[in-house]
RNA sequence: GGCCCCGUCGUCUAGUGGUCAAGGAUGCAUGGUUCUCAGCCAUGAGAUCGAGGGUUCGAAUCCCUUCGGGGCUACCA
């Protein structure tokens, strides 16, 4: 039975990079019919960031990655997050140091400090210099009298080579004297990540770790826990980091990088899902938009890519484009709806027929839209009462001689429609123009400016029928009258 | 500095000794459709497969060296 974990830090808010590992998780876990699991590593007391909890649970909602055990949903390996389970690290903490494969250190940090800073001036690496773990017991009687803090170091061996399988890169090893007697129980009773992990990895019966490439250097140390403690690893999936454009790993210095601002800028969920299940993995095809489904279907360990991949916002902007034109009208006008009500051109209560309304406007708008919320301006023109002039377009369509006289024209033509569809606003405004003297676009442009106020939208004939009669003939009337002379 | 990972079009990638004078996608350019924009369609530019040596009849694919990029090096994860 396959069992992942997605693992973060509430430390801030969820990011791509957090959600790209997640992903992974959920799409193994989907695939081989395993469990999917949550847990919040909350060891460090210092960094906790209200509401980073809360935005982690609801991002990964949104993304559709429903957790199989964990906060809020509950399961058999509980408590789910790392504050509440103290009692496990310190029990195992105590047996390492019982069986003599970790000790106390009562080094102050002013004294790993100095440490650090003259191994660096010597050029030497860096690491702890191991003098507690050779304490005699008179001295460590001493400073236990004097109440002196202490941490738990778990005991590294000084020979030998450290070995683990990476499914993706295959057999890694490295040195057991460059490793450092590394810290597992903080002196706040915290356990260290190095710890936790492993310990709450176990007890919960984790087949798989997914996570980012800068973790294969603590391998070693995660290795000698399970050793020392006589555990079973898991398989180890070290996902290729995501890079910035500056090729360093992607961070909030590289702008807009937390889930939340992808949500509100109105990206949908399976885009977001499909381009991030893209970077770091490929099915070995020439194709690129997946269904949630296929991705499940497809996800396997071996189209895990062991290089780094640089986030390429523009992608996404596109695939989400791509979605938007594969969803129903219905939806997508749903989706739309929030957008237009906080830019306050439609009400928070709707009846039927506004409803219906906002789905033809839907219609109009889905092949010009990338993300949701270029809704409102794109849309704007349909739900006010005057159109907002673009000043160029104004220049360039209305202030010609006869362009009064043309659009009244086609006004009144307009206006004495009998059928509203497409095909007789069409014969009207293209037959009015002709009277005028102004064939195709002589006529369509002023018209679209007149009505809509800019130069670009939807089709004209398709926009004046939405629109409706009433509103397009007062349009055009004041517009003629505006320019008249 | 030390240890470790990685290196195919700008970007994401396909490719596991011959069908690769390297395919797809994105982005870019041009053209078509059309009332504009977008979309859609077509075409094009874009990678001597980081570089140099080998092995082989034959290498992007195997070996060595080298250069480059990145990660880690905390009582942070």
């Amino acid at each position: 039975m396959v069992r992942v974990r997605f693992a973060p830090s509430p430390t801030g808010m969820l990011h791509i990079g957090g959600l790209r590992t997640a992903i992974f998780d959920w799409l193994f876990a989907r695939h081989e019919g395993g469990s999917f699991i949550l847990r919040i590593e909350d060891t460090d007391r210092t960094r906790l960031v209200p509401g980073a909890l809360e935005d982690i649970m609801a991002g990964l909602r949104w993304a559709g990655l429903q957790w199989d055990e964990g906060p809020e949903v509950g399961g058999n390996h509980g408590p789910y997050l790392q504050s509440e389970r103290l009692e496990f690290y310190q029990k195992y903490a105590q047996q390492l140091v019982d069986e003599g494969k970790a000790y106390y250190c009562y080094c102050t940090p002013e004294r790993l400090e100095e440490m650090r800073s003259a191994q660096q001036a010597a050029g030497k690496p860096t690491g702890y210099d191991r003098r507690c773990r050779f304490l005699s017991a008179e001295e460590r009687a001493r400073l236990e009298g004097e109440g002196a803090a202490k941490v738990i170091r778990f005991a590294m061996p000084d020979s030998g080579t450290t070995t683990f399988i990476d499914a993706v890169r295959g057999e890694l090893s490295f040195e057991n004297a460059l490793q450092d007697d590394f810290v597992i129980l903080k002196s706040d009773g915290f356990p260290t990540y190095h710890f936790a992990s492993v310990v709450d990895d176990h007890l919960m019966e984790i087949t798989h770790v997914f996570r980012g490439e800068e973790w294969i250097s603590s391998g070693p140390k995660h290795v000698q826990i399970y050793a020392a403690l006589g555990w079973e690893p898991p398989v180890w999936v070290h996902l290729p980091l995501i890079l910035g454009t500056d090729r360093s790993k992607l961070s909030k210095r590289h702008g807009a990088v937390s889930l939340r601002t992808y949500i509100e800028e109105g990206y949908l969920p399976e885009a977001v899902v499909n381009y991030l299940a893209l970077l770091g993995w490929s099915a070995g095809e020439d194709r690129d938009i997946y269904s949630i489904d296929e991705l499940i279907e497809k996800f396997t360990l071996d189209g895990v890519i062991d290089h780094p991949a640089i986030y390429d916002s523009q992608k996404l902007l596109w695939m989400n484009g791509q979605y938007i034109r594969m969803t129903s009208i219905d939806r997508l006008a749903e989706l739309i709806l929030p957008y237009l009500q906080k830019a306050g051109l439609v009400p928070e209560t709707l009846s039927k027929e506004q409803m219906d309304y906002i789905k033809k406007v839907t219609t109009l708008v889905q092949d010009r839209l990338k993300v949701l919320s270029e809704a409102p301006e794109m849309s704007e023109f349909f739900f006010v009462e005057e159109p907002v002039f673009d000043p160029k377009a104004v220049d360039k369509w209305l202030k010609k001689p006869g362009t009064p006289e043309l659009l009244m024209a086609v006004a009144n033509r307009v206006d004495a429609l009998d059928d509203w569809n497409m095909e007789a606003i069409e014969a009207a405004v293209r037959e009015a123009g002709a009277e005028a003297g102004a064939e195709g676009g002589k006529v369509i442009h002023p018209v679209r400016v007149a009505t809509t106020g800019r130069t670009v939208g939807p089709g004209l004939f398709e926009t004046i029928e939405t629109l409706g009669k009433q509103r397009v003939v007062s349009r055009l009337r004041k517009a003629a009258e505006m320019y008249n002379g």
